[in-house]
DNA sequence: AGTTGCAATGCAACTCGTTGCATAGATCGT
DNA sequence: ACGATCTATGCAACGAGTTGCATTGCAACT
């Protein structure tokens, strides 16, 4: 139900056609929220339906047609009444946690990898946030680009945390694995 | 798809009913993961023709009958494949970052409550895990109880990073509306 | 000339999960 | 005696999201 919404956002930011919005939903965007093509398509389609969009279709000379959409005055309106409206608390969902807990009925050292794997991505992604901290960031900024840097500052906050837990849990799995070692 | 697993652990830990399933991930467990009843009765049902639960139904002489659930081997071994198996990276989807890039075409003032509700929803929580903390895992802890105990950590960490999240937002918030009390 | 890859859009089938409803006995306050 | 609430299980319909496939055209490599 919220893809609307994100979607309404990001086509203020930038009037875009399906195709772009999906691109950035796999990028800076796609940080703190996902969607494939084709769920942005079928989206798409239902908002033009309701309004809340209109397309120009740009004919293109060297590249395929693209409609492009943008936000009508109704959209804006639908936003701001999300906007306002309080949020349903989304619940946690984390099959990393299942999987720990999991390891009470499995060898805990067969974990270590997927924990490495993790640890990794979460570093990867920290490190990709802290250069568009600083080439997107550092001067003086207009409301749209603090707002835009509060989003960000969340990604830096919980792959941090992140980082340090999986550092942590990794600790205690490999504790596990001396201990099977040294006590046969 | 991951539901099956973590209703296998659970399991694991305790055989249960579905109602005692569904009971018992409102609480603890439902902190890192979230099921209705309902999901969890269909997806009982499904492992059990595919032979990864047994159930022993309990007819209650006061109460109504139960239909007790415990893991089979075949189901341990499911569990124990995927525990190895990669998880796929979940996408991050988070509405309040939605909302806060959206605020720049809105009057940002106005998703100040939106923010207060959150920040005390996630005080609240933290209050409720540290408590659990001093319960429960306190004194010396065995393999399951320090699993259970680490992914514990991970709620007291990221409701902590939450928080101090919130309230920066909502200093910034606070900004934008003193801006427009003082240059009208 | 042929293959690979990218830009761009979309349909169809499916799974996962939610919402709403139904049932039925037990317990408990008023 | 009556309604409310709790235990306990489940069906049916819907919506959101994923997976797989299809199409059209251009560009670039081989």
């Amino acid at each position: 139900m919220a893809l609307d919404h994100a979607l309404l956002v990001s086509l203020r930011e930038k009037p875009s056609s399906g195709y772009e919005l999906a691109r950035r939903f796999d990028r800076s965007i796609g940080y703190f929220w996902h969607a494939t093509h084709q769920q942005i398509y079928k989206v798409l389609a239902r908002m033009e339906e309701a309004g809340w969009v209109a397309a120009e279709v740009q004919a293109g000379e060297t590249a395929p047609d693209r409609k492009v959409f943008s936000v009508t005055a109704t959209g804006q309106g639908e936003l701001s009444r999300w906007l306002a409206e309080p949020l349903t608390p989304e619940a946690t969902r984390d099959a990393l946690m299942v999987k720990l807990r999991g390891a009470a009925f499995d060898d805990p050292a067969r974990l270590l990898p997927e924990f490495q794997r993790h640890r990794d991505a979460h570093a990867e992604r920290l490190a990709g946030y802290r250069q568009i901290e600083a080439r997107d960031f550092s001067g003086p900024l207009d409301r749209q680009r603090a707002l835009q840097y509060q989003v960000l500052k969340s990604g830096l906050r919980f792959e941090t945390a992140w980082l340090e837990w999986c550092e942590e849990a990794m600790d205690l799995l490999h504790r596990f694995d001396n201990n099977k070692e040294t006590n046969p």
